[in-house]
RNA sequence: UUGGUUGACCAGACGGUCGCUGCUGCCUUGCGCAGGAGAGGAAAGUCCGGGCUUCACAGGGCAGGACGGUCGGUAACGCCGACCCGCUGCAAGGCGAGGGAAAGUGCCGCAGAAAAGAUACCGCCGAACGGCCGGUCGGCUGCUGAGGAGAGUUCGUAAGCGCGGGUGACAGCCAAGAUAGAACGGAAUUUGUCUCCGACUCCAUUGCUUCGGGGGCAGCUCUCCGAGCCCAUGAAUAAUCCGGGCUAGGCUCCUCAACAGCCGAUCGGUGCGUGGUAAGGGUGAAAUGGUGAGGUAAGAGCUCACCAGCGAUCAGGGUGACUUGAUCGGCUUGGUAAACCCCGUCCGAAGCAAGAUCAAACAGAGGGCAGUUUCGCUCCGGCGGAUGCGACUUGCACCGGUCGCCACGACCUUCGGGUAGAUCGCUCGAGUUCGCAAGUAAUUGCGAAUCUAGAUAAAUGACCGUCGAAGCUGGGCAAGAGUCAAGCGCUCUUGCCCGGUGGGACAGAACCCGGCUUAUCGGUCGACCAACGCG
RNA sequence: UGCCCGAUAGUGUAAUUGGCAACACGACAGAUUCUGACUCUGUUAUUCUAGGUUCAAGUCCUAGUCGGGCAG
């Protein structure tokens, strides 16, 4: 992993089927300004056929952390919600790297709070790595799965 | 200068750093590099119209929906332009679902005489017919009075006369009545006086008296009969009968006067019945043309003049909606169709999550694997036809068309459809810019140049710097006003300069296009109008 | 993306073919009571917004706002 900040298509949460089991399973933890849903990455990817070649590109590809956005209707208008998703995308772009890598993440914003940068940031770099804790808790705790 | 109307345009600018999505190129094919591109006037609402796609499509009908001045523009439109008409604004301008109410139906609350049929209510009138009241005139009848004429005031008989009724053309006939007779019928009553004649006595004369008769004058005209009413009485009433009582009238005719009644004519009144009228009724959003004159019993387009409005004809202008003028006509027709409805025009349905290609998983179908309602043929493998039922045919029905018609399970194989997913559709198009031409314009034609977002859990962003309009604020200068006798000073207003602050509305493409509607901080430019001032 | 429905006092609902916006529960005020409850009387509406048609609009038409639902 470089230290770019790029934020490519792989970064991202794209099929329906990775969307609903976050939701049915992961955990959630929230502040005044966003809530985000987490799991472990390598969890989604239980099966395809495990040549030498795919498999490392699998491993690799599930050690980035890829986010995904869901921001309703009742934020706003088409402008206002196409600020909330830059400005989280901008967010999580600039401080992937301070982030623990391996999850699957789902942000949507708090009701009622304002879009701005800065307040993003932070809530990010305090929300992912509280999640982080819990989910590797759980992990010791049934290691079988 | 102030206030306003209208059209077009802009939608913070520049630079830097880090990113995102396509495209192109390159290689060492990556956890790439480089280049260049990347939201709007409304991208919005999804309200119309079209392209495109799939389905349906023999035909016509019904239903449903939309639209509605005229001409033009357009691929098309519910859009646009020009014009007409109406409303509105001092004006520039703005607004108009702007066909039909004399095809029909419905509705028009309250108020009001009446809400659409023309009449009815109040009112007005007294013309016409009738009623009532009054006056005048005429006729008839009655009564009273006056005058005149006549009759009765002895009895009886006979014949006859006269009145009324029925029938009948008349003559006549019939019946029977008496308020048609004191009157030419019957009964009763029946005065006074004068005069004449006659009689009575033995005779004569005269006178008187009496009686009878005739006449004159005066007086009188009763009663019975017959009419009406009341009381009492006996049987329920009434009538009759009995008893009692009261009232009026009375001979006839003629004339005159007054009065009364009836009839007729006429005049006046009343407005009672039949009538005439729609001028007036002040209510309402809306009231059956308006003004004036004539006319009338009173009135009325009843008549006339002018005006408004409707219709027709002719002429002028315009492609047309329409408009101008003249003549004539019936004399006047409520509103509402964004109520039903009628007329005219248009509309097949669904939509890029359309649709096309590839295609995991799961389910499915055929074959391995026999058997079908009926008829015909048959080489017995099948083939062909018919009927019925069911399903589909994308609003409905008919017609037409297509498909299916014994079941269960395992395995193998094949197959099509097709979900997740992927690719295409996908951005070269009624495209954009410029020029010329046609046209008042919308718009169109020609030529040249040019390619200008294409995402799909969904890109177009973040940060920094400089500049930057309005607004707020501080200072300075100038002008004006107030305060003051005046000046300075102070306060207020306006303009200019400098500094600080401020730092941009509505809003995000999702197949494309033409419109409409809605949202929007502000700014730029043009045209025009009104008022005021100056020249 | 397409389609459908709704909005009326504080709350829940009515209002026929366009003609005085009604009912219940609340709230408030008054009466009754020594006081409270009960009871009685009264008050309480920009009919979501704007425009239009009409003499007259909750109702009809147009545009918008908000809410709810359906299909794939």
């Amino acid at each position: 992993m470089s230290d770019s900040l790029r934020f490519s298509a792989r970064q991202r949460l794209k099929k329906r089927d990775e969307f609903q089991r976050v939701f049915r399973e992961g955990k959630i933890a929230s502040d005044d300004v966003l809530v985000i849903h987490a799991i472990w990455a390598d969890e989604s990817e239980p099966c395809g056929p495990q040549n030498s070649e795919a498999w490392a590109d699998q491993r690799a590809f599930a050690s980035v952390t890829r986010i995904g956005l869901s921001i309703p209707k009742k934020v706003g208008s088409a402008p206002v919600r196409n600020r909330w998703k830059r400005l989280i995308r901008e967010a999580f772009r600039l401080s992937q790297h301070e982030l623990p890598g391996g999850l699957h993440l789902v942000i949507r914003p708090r009701k009622g709070a304002i879009p701005e940068l800065r307040r993003i940031q932070a809530s990010l770099n305090r929300l992912v790595p509280k999640l982080h804790r819990k989910l590797r808790n759980r992990r010791v705790d049934h290691p079988r799965r």
